[in-house]
DNA sequence: CCTACCGATCGGTAGG
DNA sequence: CCTACCGATCGGTAGG
């Protein structure tokens, strides 16, 4: 899912990247769809059908920009907690990390993916397909770990693995949900809270 | 914050009542912003400028929708579950009326709330108050039955209402999430263990 | 509640 | 990567 094309000049590259990151960013705040080529291109000081060029349509635009904040997600949240060992304690790195994406307003609108999935849910077509696809790998990651940490003993045996990842999931986007509405940093102190309660409930 | 108006005729309230009621549900697919005058005229058999009477402006469409929406709640969620007898009783049975609300499909998007407050969170103005002042009563109101179990010796005496309901709406709209994206309706019953669960730790 | 209309902006194309 | 342009749609107004 990299979304870097081998047969591109590193010039074209260069401006690609910096699109999609401008349009990662705005996304998080007004949505793929909210997005327009014109505020975009304009932002970046370029005409709208030179930034379309690379891209050819605005769907086409906005599966990159899926793609990139996928590949963003995962250099800063996913790839980090893999350092940690399988099972609970990655589980929690990939939680911590996770909010503390969030916390420290990597994007100015919030999660990228909470605020995307919301506006996509009920829309048709390659948009929505991509990122549920995102959305479940992010919780078979989740599943996975507790897996893991179910085969080690560190939780009990009969844990409903699909349960735990619904429930930490929630909480994540939870948060999110209302920092962007309250603007208080205090709701991720809540879900550790409530991550950490989840966990110790399950514990063999 | 009821939105019928003493000064309207009766025809003018129901024509008002069926743009709003198709606004709401039109709002739950596509957003307040993702509806336009246009497509909710053409929906109606209605001339632009003729629903445009009703409101004045956009704006303050969206306010009335909010506010519809906001009454469709509490008739078919609120007060129902005011007929319980406060306390534990009561905020079982109040996400249970609002997780069957959304189970049942009563809105053709899912959760009107959980869908605005996404799209309105990154912007200023008059909606955005609307819907987070709305959404702080649900929160004050979850709150107030932890408080009257607390008082009751129902669940612990040091339990933190805050946090507590903090995390039952993340569950409730973890739930509203996960369907609209998966379409499962096993998600409900998913939200169902997790708030049964969160309220068994603090039972005294 | 309507028709007729406004300027602005939308996604996208032609041609370079 | 640009200028110049397309038809469609946006929110909103005038006048009835």
């Amino acid at each position: 899912m990299k979304t870097m094309i081998p047969g591109k000049t590193t010039r074209g590259q260069h401006t690609r990247m910096s699109i999609l990151s401008k349009a990662m960013q705005l996304a998080s705040k007004e949505g793929l769809e909210g997005l327009s080529i014109g505020r975009l291109s304009t932002g970046l000081n370029m005409s709208k059908s030179g930034l379309l060029a690379h891209f050819g349509s605005k769907e086409d635009l906005q599966l990159a920009t899926v793609d990139l904040a996928c590949d963003r997600y995962n250099d800063q949240i996913v790839q980090p907690a893999l350092k940690s060992t399988k099972g609970i304690t990655r589980l929690m790195s990939l939680c911590g990390f996770w909010l503390k994406y969030h916390e420290q307003d990597t994007l100015p609108g919030g999660c990228f993916f909470l605020a995307v999935s919301s506006e996509f849910d009920s829309r048709a077509g390659r948009v929505r397909k991509r990122i549920k696809f995102t959305m479940s790998r992010w919780l078979r990651l989740l599943k996975r770990e507790l897996y893991h940490a179910q085969k080690a003993g560190e939780i009990q045996r009969d844990t409903d693995t699909e349960q735990i990842a619904f429930e930490l999931n929630a909480i994540g986007h939870g948060a999110n949900w209302a920092y962007q509405l309250y603007e208080d940093r205090g709701v991720f102190q809540k879900a550790r809270h409530a991550i950490e309660r989840t966990l110790q409930a399950i514990r063999s």
